[in-house]
RNA sequence: GUGGCUGUAGCUCAGUUGGUUAGAGCGCCUGGUUGUGGCCCAGGAGGUCGCCGGUUCGAACCCGGUCAGCCACCCCA
């Protein structure tokens, strides 16, 4: 790898692409503010067991994906490989009381040691929310229509809401029992993968890619039709919830996510402009043990990949354009000019509101500069050379009209706004 | 972790029956007279041909390894 190479799976983002991560943000805090959530930043780093705890022993994430290391204490820690966890181990910190319901969202970094491909890197960064105190299916109505709004605002059309439902724990060994009694037949004429899960994780079989698999897993028992009343009805009233908001969505029978904490509620919003990784955003229900022995905390959430948003937008067409470098440039011919440059750069933003302006120190020809001037996508070009100083005056260059005219010192802020409105 | 494709100047890429000082376009710098941009013209800088090793009189080109990128699997955001 070359030597100023980032590692694999990182990437160092430059404007104008770090305007199109804003937008995500700035819609973010938008959007969710408006549903009374309010913005948590975590550590970027917990204590192992956080993880491990909370997404369950035996998935991929933590038995494989986790960046885990001993600090100087002897500590094992990890940095977040998905931001539900910490954010849970917050609010539980702080204490929530009983009927209290906590509103959060949040964005940055995730780090998972997977191999890279098409929209999957090792830091990449995820927009979440979690709800959580409250046991409400409308409350996932809710979560779902938030996030929809969210990709409308963001200009991503076409994506597709699958939603599905897990059912309470003490429905799955029914449904795991129903499912495996279903598969061990089949199972000689499935993938390896799938054999192997017949035994870990039966669930896992109803969403296996394998064509073969996928033929097999078409006609397994419904889960839905499994769940037990209250499951049912709790999922009933989702979709409901959903139908009377006009988010529109696909029942996916055989969706199943990998996390062990979901109960009930689970979806994802898949993307045509992604590639083989479609989703854009997913989440579900959770219920969660806190250690100590405290009652499980409820909530719902979701999280939505930046870096995917982004393929999405921009398979639409969607990006920021670059900003111009400056709109003033200040040209200085000869040595003596360079401080009164400086100084004058400093003066006029400090007199011309947002104005762009950039000196040019390098001493070079007049020509020299104004194709800097021109390159850098200025507007005006402010020329100061022995003349200018000993008159105190400036030779004010239109660089659209190539008119110029020599202003007086004083005058100049005020020839600038007349000639950039937005100064 | 597995597989496929790829790796030549800042960028996009040419460059095979292996043979002298490795090319183009764009970009960049300088100049086309003394303080004037964009167009045009001229000149110039810039590459250990990803890295290491092997085959050969000789390798960007063949072979092996390695690193990296992209894509797919897997998993997920």
């Amino acid at each position: 790898m070359a030597a100023n190479e980032p590692l694999p799976g990182t990437a160092d983002i430059w404007e104008p692409e770090t305007l199109d991560w804003i937008e995500l943000e700035n819609n973010a805090r938008d959007v969710f503010h408006r549903y009374s959530y309010s913005e948590l930043r975590t550590p970027i780093f917990e204590r192992t067991d956080v993880f491990v705890r909370n997404l369950g022993n035996e998935t991929d994430v933590v038995q494989k994906e986790m960046y885990s290391f001993n600090d100087r204490g002897g500590r094992s820690l990890t940095l977040r490989p998905e931001g539900t966890a910490g954010v849970i181990r917050a609010i539980a910190f702080r204490g929530l009381e009983q009927g209290d319901e906590a509103r959060v969202f949040y964005f940055g970094p995730m780090f998972r040691g997977e191999r890279p491909a098409a929209g999957r890197r090792r830091q990449f960064h995820q927009i979440g929310v979690e709800a959580v105190g409250n046991d409400s299916p409308w409350m996932d109505a809710e979560c779902i229509a938030m996030l929809t709004q969210y990709l409308d605002q963001l200009g991503i059309s076409g994506s597709r809401v699958m939603l599905n439902t897990r059912g309470l724990p003490a429905d799955r060994p029914k449904i795991s029992a129903a499912l495996v009694e279903y598969f061990t037949p089949h199972a000689p004429a499935m993938c390896e993968d799938c054999q192997r899960r017949l035994s870990t994780n039966v669930w896992r079989m109803l969403d296996c890619k394998n064509p073969a698999c996928h033929d097999i897993a078409l006609k397994a028992p419904n889960i839905v039709d499994l769940l037990g009343d209250e499951s049912r009805s709790f999922f009933t009233r989702v979709c409901q919830g959903l139908k009377d908001l006009g988010v529109s969505y696909e029942l996916a029978p055989r969706l199943v996510r990998g996390l062990d904490y979901y109960i009930h509620t689970v979806f994802e919003v898949t993307h045509p402009g992604l590639g083989a990784q479609d989703a854009l955003a997913g989440g579900g229900r959770y219920r969660i043990e806190l250690p100590g022995g405290k009652k499980a905390v409820e909530g719902i959430g979701f999280a939505a990949g930046m870096e995917r948003l982004l393929m999405a937008r921009a398979s639409l067409g969607l990006q920021a354009q670059p900003n111009t470098e400056a709109d003033v440039m200040i040209l200085s011919l000869g040595d003596q000019a360079l401080l009164p440059g400086l100084q004058l750069a400093q003066q006029l933003r400090l007199d011309c509101g947002s104005l762009r302006i950039k000196a040019d120190f390098s001493g070079r020809s007049l020509k020299a500069q104004l194709r800097g001037a021109n390159k850098a996508g200025a507007k005006v070009a402010l020329i100061r050379g022995d003349d200018e100083l000993a008159q105190g005056c400036v030779l004010c260059r239109d660089m659209t009209s190539s008119e110029q005219a020599s202003v007086p010192l004083a005058d100049l802020a005020a020839w600038l706004r007349d000639k950039l409105p937005t100064a």
